[in-house]
DNA sequence: CTGAAAGCGCTTACAG
DNA sequence: CTGAAAGCGCTTACAG
């Protein structure tokens, strides 16, 4: 017998009607109230508003999503692997759709699964959703985009790579980011500037290493692909990208790695074969994570608004916009310990 | 005019009524099916299943609350900073409620706020929640448990520092799990070991200092308020702390921070001063959380079950138990490469 | 094993 | 500005 039986606990649970009849009205003026409708009389309203304060009143959620035409309620989907981005995108999101009068359901999927796109069209009719966030990688399943436009349903991507101009989205500009942290780690002296991209699955891997190479090449220095090695986003791939890159050749003078785990690994990896960071080695990452501060020394990096970028997805669904539908958001590059003048000690 | 409006994206959206028609049975019997009651036949139930599917139907959400006694949905309540353990308890949660048949609603709350109570219980009577699941420290508010038992309603709480024995609850051994640490560096030959406590707000702070001094004592080795310095749990707090110990009297030949991010702060704070890790200094952390694997060198820390923690919180409430209202799970000292035997090279 | 009736607590559409 | 009726899509309690 489980603890949930018995279910006693509706006990105290007021009901619109019990409010209207201490308030001396119909319920259906109650609604009206709830509902911060026109034409109630302020007398009508201050009385039925302190009833329910009274009584501690709140109106069910499931009733008002059967009788009405919208729930109210809308879902984050995402399906990411970092902690730091995933707990900043939810806490975003969760603001602003409280601060708009929405419940956000908070839901993972598996961007990989066969099922998703079932999966997802079923909690769209179980929980009556009005509309849904995506977050990357979900932003790429071209088959649940077509699902949603097929039922009309309201969505907005945060950082999409395809279909970038279509519908509601909010992103920053990661080719332009990238070139920020290239042009600094340039401006240092560095020449010999190695890059490690994320995965394929991420347009954001291919957009910051494209602007890692038109830097370069703006400034005249020839892109090689000797310093390239490519991670998946994780520790342990930029470690091991960061042991390529030191044993191969042309060696680096500085590693810009495409996020902050992978310029993490990198770092472990200079520790770890007695490289001074950055007298020896410049190392640059990508996000701003709480990682960025938390190692020794502390990542130069490129702060990515990771929060805000949520937060205006759901400002841009659910608020009142005539201004457009698609929002790029500004990036702020962070110099910390991790980069310095190149060549100070040459690597032995 | 915003994005969500005109809402006719309910369109495809069968009923129960849609499926018995087709299938040819009243629309009762389909709810029998969806319910797994007893008493219908075989045939019938495999018809009516088959429209489901066909049909893709989904049965809403909203009129089962509305009609049934129970919502078939739980909350998890959280106040923590770190996105690491939010991350954890959300997953674990989530996937046994999942698994279960419940939705389970990510409410991030401030502790702190005065309408604490207030609001939980609006999300309670207007998501017609079941249960609830609280994860520390919203696990330590008494006037919330109160409002929640007045009410009758079900809940589990992980690692509770209050009331401890009382209700549902899941937990770890924190006086255990920080003795076999301090054991560890004790092993190590350290005796001049520094002790890192959390805030008092939480209770395995004190949890956690008490194992340290226990463990100190029964090696016969005198507790030394002079190697007692507090932190918050942040990375920043470990930081200043280390300096403090450092610059202190008697000097530590080892710290034990009461978390991750502390010991993390503590790693950084001898890189700047240029003391090698663990020749000079071993550190030891507590959580074995992100970090821990990703700064140099490594740490050694105590594997915190976070995600079973709250897998076996949903379990205990919503699943098929006899047993017992109360769950210990295992901890698991992780040794890396932080901690090392005492004074190869004293700090100078 | 199966079904017809009543009702959950609201909103909608229609009157006045 | 206010109200009575109908109905959202299910479960419950009662019959057969």
């Amino acid at each position: 017998m489980d603890a949930i039986r018995g279910g006693e606990h509706m006990t105290g649970r007021p009901t619109i009607k019990e409010v209207s009849k201490i308030a001396g009205v119909s319920f259906k003026t109650v609604s009206r109230v709830l509902n911060n409708e026109k034409h109630v009389s302020e007398e009508t309203r201050r009385r039925v508003e302190e009833v329910v304060a009274r009584l501690n009143f709140r109106p069910s959620q499931a009733a008002r999503m059967l009788a009405g035409r919208r729930s109210f309620q809308v879902a984050l989907l995402y399906d990411n692997p970092s902690p730091y981005y995933v707990y900043h995108i939810q806490a975003g999101a969760q603001q602003r759709c409280t601060e708009l009068g929405y419940r956000l359901l908070l839901q993972p999927v598996d961007s990989q699964a066969a099922g998703l796109v079932a999966d997802v069209m079923a909690l769209v009719d179980e929980a009556h959703l009005d509309g849904l966030i995506l977050s990357p990688p979900v932003t790429e399943i071209a088959s649940l985009l077509d699902a949603l436009d097929a039922r009309g349903l309201p969505y907005v991507r945060i950082a999409p790579g395809i279909r970038a101009g279509a519908g509601l989205a909010t992103t920053m500009d990661d080719v332009a980011a990238a070139r920020e942290v290239t042009r600094h780690l340039i401006g240092l002296g560095h020449r010999a500037i190695a890059f490690i991209p994320g995965p394929e699955s991420h347009v954001s891997s291919a957009n910051r290493l494209r602007g890692y190479r038109e830097e370069l090449e703006g400034h005249g220095i020839a892109f090689d692909p000797g310093l390239i090695v490519a991670g998946d986003y994780s520790f342990t791939s930029g470690s091991e990208a960061a042991r390529k890159l030191l044993d191969g050749s042309p060696k680096p003078t500085a590693i810009f790695a495409g996020n902050d785990d992978m310029a993490a690994g990198a770092l472990a990896m200079a520790h770890e074969r007695d490289i001074a960071v950055p007298d020896q080695l410049s190392i640059a990452g990508f996000d701003d994570s709480d990682l960025a501060k938390a190692v020794w020394p502390p990542l130069t990096t490129l702060r990515q608004p990771v929060r805000e970028l949520a937060w205006a997805a759901a400002d841009l669904m659910l608020g009142e916009h005539t201004l457009g539908s698609q929002l790029v958001l500004n990036h702020e590059l962070k110099v910390r310990m991790s980069t310095g003048p190149a060549r100070v000690k040459p690597i032995t």
